[in-house]
RNA sequence: AGGACUAUAGCUCAGUUGGUUAGAGCGCUACCUUGACAUGGUAGAGGUCUCCAGUUCGAAUCUGGAUAGUCCUACCA
């Protein structure tokens, strides 16, 4: 072995072997376990949240895999919609063209010629994190048997009416001329006015105070051309007189009533609302109310029309409707047109007053454009009846979130759930499997074919395909069973489905966690013919954030890449990284500086197996997770420690007997010791994957190697092994343990960190006596209690005491740590005496002893420095090596600490009412707690005195 | 406006059903190149567990309130 480590030396050549042998396809035997990956969009590259959850997917799946079960990790990704159309429409920019120069077909061709050539990014990617998914079931949600699984999905929700076609207000993205759904929409603060605008009262009608007009205040003048009503509160006196009343609609020359609505709010603004029906939600409710006529005033781009339009509330277009707009605002922009209505109405004098406002404005997660409700024919999924089941499956635990917090959420979205839109104006996706005829009659199925003969269509009839396609998020809807093959392989379902686990962020939860849930139960049914969940448990992750807390972002120029941890990166590459294809370029010279004081030094190569440690080592049930390289640098220390480690077991058990023939072998007390503290190990680490808890199974697996196993078990063996005179067979169990609990250890840490594991377990498995290609396909380590071995666990921590203790006087004293030093036992107990006389050997050499002497009751000893373990006394002679006021200091502290202990506890012993309600065994502690601290308070203070009589 | 979450060492975080001498990584101090490892070893410093009140024999842990921060949902045009 290397005598460094040096993960990119062994990382790579493992996982191609792994794969190459397909050894991450299900084994086809004992229970099923599957888990389903959260589709990463194709458009996408591997970042932290990804890096984060698949090293959770993997460690389950590793691990299950590993206790034998038929283990399937389903990979794949979604076509992502808007993200890939609006890459290769930028492609094309630079081309010069526009998709519409290409035609759909052949740009749907382009998109796919991309997919080949770009798409596989996070693929391989995800090979660098060392994922075991089963490759050979890659999945794609364009592929043909998930595009079959949407159709089906989509007729079928058709036909139980759970999918309907309607004209209604939807979020428009004006730069990408699509719907998108509310989830997609960030609600940003941002510095506005409020406009206050007169609208003159028609037909001489005056207010309560006596004016000809009422104002009306708005954020967004432009929906002025849109208004249709002005709305006042029933109970407002100001303007009960004035309800059924008219305006006159300044501009547009239109009369437009005042209806009362309890909608509006007297207090704010003006009291008066213009109710924009067609542009506005909250409008669109109250104008449905009072039959305000719905008119729109914008196009596709969000630019004024050259003549509005008018509907009724169920979509017909009312043809007699004047649409005549004021001269110069068509074509204008929404935001021109907003400053031309200000002018406007100031040239009338009818602008009142402005006032600074702060709103929420709408913007497009992708596009960050500002979204307007726009009236236009969309599909939707009626979400309540589909929610209803999915709502049961978490309240009768058939699904359970972990942390359990997360119900909540779920079931404050899954109560007030709203209508999903579901067709998408965009090329890219699943082009809606919908029919129509020349009057506009809509047939729905699988096929136009199948629409014919369903519907009974004349062949001659002409049929054109709905032009739209299906939000991303509906073909996502049904991964967990589309990829398995449905509708037509029943069998993988029946193996597979439902999951185990889902592990995902709490970002999506609405987006895809409870969509899958209502598609599934809607559609795949246990043998019972129960609705079946698509997986019993669901994951949740934090946020991977910033090591401040911040939310990691290009814009904000604080994204980690966790390649770049596992290869390293100078800092003028991470710079340029950071700093290249930024939004605002402006940006570039704070990001750079930041960034230079973050990481002056770049980022240092940690390889895959420290970013997963740490990465699972920070998976706690908090839902922020703020990434600190700090925490990974001491996790690669980590894996350069078991590399050592492991190259020590080497050097002392190569060529050598380690029992892997048999052979008698007697167990040294530290032999005994390690393997008993192994089983408490592999308890624990069972434990923690059954309760999702990753952070504190790295950390227990850390503490043991290093703390344990290291520090103290590779310490006690050297004596033995060292020692001319040892037996074969004490010699044999010591080689036999130290590789055997080695090799249970890389096992065990296996699923975390797959690649220096493997790369040791190769090395020493013969040394082991085990027998397998790989360690990944081992049996995970299982505890056995018959090895638990309490009383070796009490001597090892006696042995550690007199030895902290020794090394205690030397660390405070002084002495240097290679003096060996004369030590004497006094007050100690028969079974003090035994454990000496039984592990003198180990003392010694840990402790770096020159002598052990065992003082009887009347022997009398020099003046020392003394350590007390137990009831013990460790002497430490001091002729000539101890300073006695260091001595004195030393014990002082001692003392002082002992003593506060002490009165602690007696404080609570004197407390009548401690010990009349607490448990027996709680007040036998505290008794044996204050005896100790009672004896060593005594032994302190007289070896005090002692001290200072020698001055 | 409603709801949720967070507050523990200088920094990033653990602390399982109330009983621990409150822990880890990084950082800090002193000493040490000892035959796995200086990406190391040994010893150490550092915390009134945000504040106030309550429940309890006993609170970092449970309850209420305050303060600060984060997020989600809904928004008043």
């Amino acid at each position: 072995m290397e005598k460094t480590y040096q993960p990119q030396a062994i990382e790579g050549k493992h996982y191609q072997r792994w794969e190459s042998n397909e050894w991450f396809k299900p084994s086809g035997q004992g229970d099923s376990y599957c888990i389903m990956i959260p589709p990463p969009n194709v458009t996408g590259s591997l970042h932290m949240g990804h890096a984060f959850q698949q090293t959770i997917m993997d460690a389950l799946t590793r691990y299950h895999r590993m206790k034998g079960c038929n283990t399937l990790w389903q990979t794949g990704s979604d076509h992502a919609g808007i993200a890939t159309q609006m890459v290769v429409e930028r492609e094309l920019a630079r081309e010069g063209k526009t998709r519409h120069d290409l035609g759909r077909e052949t740009f749907i061709d382009r998109v796919w010629q991309w997919k080949e050539q770009s798409g596989g990014t996070i693929s391989s990617q995800m090979r660098r994190l060392g994922d075991s998914v089963d490759w050979t079931r890659e999945r794609f949600t364009m592929d043909e048997g998930l595009s079959n699984a949407v159709r089906e999905v989509f007729v079928r929700l058709y036909d139980d009416n759970l999918i309907y076609r309607g004209k209604r207000l939807v979020n428009w993205d004006p730069v990408f001329h699509t719907a998108i759904s509310d989830l997609e929409v960030e609600n940003k603060e941002e510095q506005g006015s409020l406009w206050h605008f007169r609208y003159p009262l028609a037909d001489g009608a005056t207010t309560a105070d006596g004016k000809a007009y009422i104002v009306v205040a708005t954020t967004r003048p432009e929906t002025i051309l849109g208004d249709t009503a002005v709305a006042v509160n029933p109970d407002d006196e100001r303007y009960q007189s004035l309800i059924g009343k008219f305006v006159d609609l300044p501009l547009l020359g239109r009369r437009i009533p005042v209806v009362a609505d309890d909608y509006v709010d007297s207090e704010f603004g003006s009291g008066c609302v213009k109710i924009t029906p067609a542009h506005d939600f909250n409008d669109y409710e109250v104008g449905k109310r009072h039959g305000a006529t719905l008119v729109n005033v914008l196009d596709q781009d969000a630019k004024i029309l050259h003549a509005a339009e008018a509907y009724t509330y169920d979509g017909k277009p009312i043809e007699e409707f004047n649409g005549a707009l004021p001269e110069g605002y068509g074509g204008l922009d929404r935001f021109d047109a907003r400053k031309k209505i200000i002018a406007d109405f100031e040239a009338l004098g009818l602008l009142d007053s402005i006032k600074d406002h702060s709103l929420m404005v709408p913007r497009g997660d992708r596009s960050d454009a500002v979204i307007e409700p726009w009236l236009t024919d969309q599909w939707y999924v009626s979400a309540k009846p589909l929610a209803e089941p999915a709502i049961k499956a978490v309240e009768n635990g058939d699904i359970q979130f972990v942390p359990k917090q997360w119900e909540n959420t779920y079931f404050s979205w899954m109560r007030d759930i709203q209508d999903w839109c579901i067709s998408r104006q965009l090329w890219w996706g699943h082009q809606i499997p919908a029919w129509y005829d020349a009057d506009g009659n809509v047939y729905v199925g699988r096929s136009e074919a199948e629409v014919r003969s369903k519907y009974s269509l004349d062949a001659s009839l002409t049929l054109t395909q709905d032009e739209d396609v299906l939000d991303t998020w509906f073909s996502s809807a049904l991964w967990t069973f589309s990829t398995l093959g449905w509708p037509e392989r029943e069998d993988l379902v029946k193996t597979f489905h439902p999951t185990d686990v889902l592990v995902t962020g709490f970002d999506i939860i609405f987006f895809w966690v409870a969509r899958m849930m209502m598609m599934t139960l809607h559609f795949i049914k246990n043998d019972d013919g129960t609705p079946q969940v698509p997986f019993k448990k669901v994951y949740v992750t934090g946020l991977i954030r910033d090591e401040n807390g911040q939310k990691m972002s290009k814009s904000k120029g604080n994204v980690i890449d966790p390649i770049d941890l596992i290869d390293g990166i100078d800092v003028d590459d991470l710079v340029a990284k950071r700093t290249s294809g930024l939004m605002q370029p402006k940006l570039a010279a704070k990001i750079e500086k930041m960034t230079r004081k973050s990481f002056p030094e770049g980022m240092a190569s940690s390889g895959t197996d420290a970013l997963r440690f740490t990465l699972a080592s920070l998976a706690s049930q908090g839902r922020d997770i703020n990434f600190d390289v700090k925490r990974l640098e001491g996790y690669r220390n980590f894996c350069n420690k078991i590399w050592n480690a492991a190259r020590y077991v080497l050097m002392n058990t190569e060529g050598q007997d380690c029992g892997q023939n048999g052979g008698e072998v007697e167990l040294s007390l530290a032999d005994r010791w390690i393997s008993s503290r192994l089983q408490g190990l592999e308890q624990d680490v069972e434990r923690h994957y059954t309760n999702y808890r990753f952070d504190l199974m790295s950390q227990a697996l850390y503490e043991f190697i290093w703390n344990e196993y290291c520090d103290w078990y590779l310490e006690l063996s050297k004596p033995v092994l060292w020692d001319e005179n040892a037996s074969a067979e004490v010699q044999r169990g010591t080689r036999r343990t130290l590789v055997r609990v080695l090799e249970a250890l890389l096992r065990l840490a296996h699923p975390i960190m797959p690649f220096i594991t493997e790369e040791i377990w190769l090395s020493i498995r013969d040394l082991a006596a085990r027998e397998g290609d790989t360690i990944m396909l081992q049996p995970f380590p299982k505890a056995d209690p018959a090895k638990i071995d309490a009383a070796a666990e009490a001597d090892i921590e006696w042995v550690k005491g007199v030895i902290v203790g020794v090394r205690n006087i030397r660390g405070e004293m002084n002495i240097a740590p290679g003096k060996p030093l004369p030590v004497l036992f006094q007050k100690g107990s028969d079974e003090d005496k035994r454990r000496l006389s039984e592990n003198e050997n180990f003392l010694k050499t840990l402790a770096k002893l020159e002598s052990v002497t065992w003082l009887e009751e009347n022997d009398e000893a020099p003046v020392s420095a003394t350590q007390l373990v137990g009831q013990l006394k460790v002497l430490v002679p001091m002729a000539g090596l101890i300073d006695v006021a260091a001595e004195q200091a030393r014990l002082t502290k001692a003392l002082e600490k002992t003593s506060k202990e002490l009165a602690k506890v007696e404080g609570k012993l004197n407390n009548e009412n401690f010990v009349s309600k607490a448990p027996d065994e709680v007040i036998a502690k505290e008794r044996e707690k204050a005896d100790g601290y009672a004896h060593s308070v005594r032994e302190l203070e007289q070896q005090l005195e002692q001290l200072a009589a020698l001055k």
